[in-house]
DNA sequence: TTTGATTTTGAGCGACTGCTCAAGTTAAAA
DNA sequence: TTTTAACTTGAGCAGTCGCTCAAAATCAAA
């Protein structure tokens, strides 16, 4: 006695992920949304609550992503650094023209959302603070197999590419600089390693 | 035969720069504007045109005011560096209170408006060439004075210097991380000192 | 004063926003 | 089959958006 959803929720959610990543939340219609995932306002409200609610699954389906392409590197590089520093040419260089944006959207959505009690807001902190946490187990594993020093805590570690990382994608997202991605790239590893 | 206009532009582009700064552009209504400065749509509309026209104006407003930030602390200070660092100290600690976002008005432009072709995300690239030029006219001179070792060019150092400051910037958008933000300025410098 | 160009005012237009809900459609259970 | 609970549809609501423009206010020149 009943009916099925006809949509693929995994899906959806990636459709509005792209869009929300490209265009922010505020400047994302919910008719902007309705095209890109294909659903009807009554389902989308049935499905997801609230444009909030939709974008809160959109990001959170965003960061395990992100994580996902690093774990993708673990297994197929010899080293952790190695991984991460895969991972950030990709994101920096080869994915920028398949990618909805140059920029973080967990660090367009801690830009975006200015009331610190907003619940988007704390979310993507919460985000960014998994990441950190991720980052650092990562760099405990580097330290343990010497591939860093250790004179700096896994942590230190974790807030230093973090820093270079959201800076350097900011700063390519300006036009005619690409060809110093690589020696930039390159340029932060070797200073993480001297660290 | 006239009337003279009663109010005090420059006031009026610091006021809406503040409120576009905080909010982004797609997030300040018009009425929010009218409000902030204190004028009607039809006096708005004659003065500057459109909401565009109004934000192009705070916007290179808000780059002549960060500039004249770093021109006060050259005076005062004995060094251009101790200037820098002073600046960097100023914006992401001292006067974080007082400030309508952590992060940069400019970065926040060209994060926002993703249309490549649009003339405010020109602007925003506009504005942070020339301040990656006024930043390697201060490197320049700091390695004239050995302040920096000159291995690398002034515009590497400029380079460095506003992916450092963005990331950093970034970083301290969220909440509990405040007491890292004056040993993490001083890594800064100190990194950059050694390149 | 009176004149008249200039500026300010604010009601309100047409378009768009996030969202609702009655009506229609679907498919498993009876 | 028929029933019925779950799902989908899309017209449209109440509110907000950027912006316009006729009318009122202002003030230097005549």
């Amino acid at each position: 006695m009943a009916n099925k959803v006809k949509f693929e929720r995994e899906q959806v959610v990636r459709a509005a992920s792209q869009l929300f990543w490209e265009k922010g939340f505020h400047a994302t219609s919910t008719r902007d949304l309705q095209d890109a995932i294909n659903m009807r306002p009554g389902s989308i409200y049935a499905a997801f609550g609230s444009k909030e609610g939709l974008y809160c699954e959109a990001i959170k389906n965003y960061a395990k992503q992100m994580q996902s392409l690093i774990n993708e590197r673990l297994v197929s590089c010899s080293s952790i650094l190695d991984a991460l520093q895969d991972f950030v040419e990709y994101v920096v260089i080869s994915s920028k023209s398949n990618t909805p944006s140059a920029i973080c959207m967990l660090v367009k959505a801690n830009n975006e959302f200015i009331e610190k009690d907003s619940y988007l807001y704390q979310i993507s902190v919460e985000l960014m603070i998994d990441f950190e946490h991720y980052l650092t187990e990562l760099f405990t594993l580097a330290i343990a197999d010497k591939e860093l020093s250790g004179n700096i805590a896994a942590i230190d570690y974790a807030r230093f590419f973090q820093i270079q990382f959201t800076g350097l994608r900011n700063y390519f997202n300006r036009p005619n600089v690409e060809h110093l991605a690589k020696p930039m790239i390159e340029n932060m590893f070797s200073l993480m390693k001297s660290l």
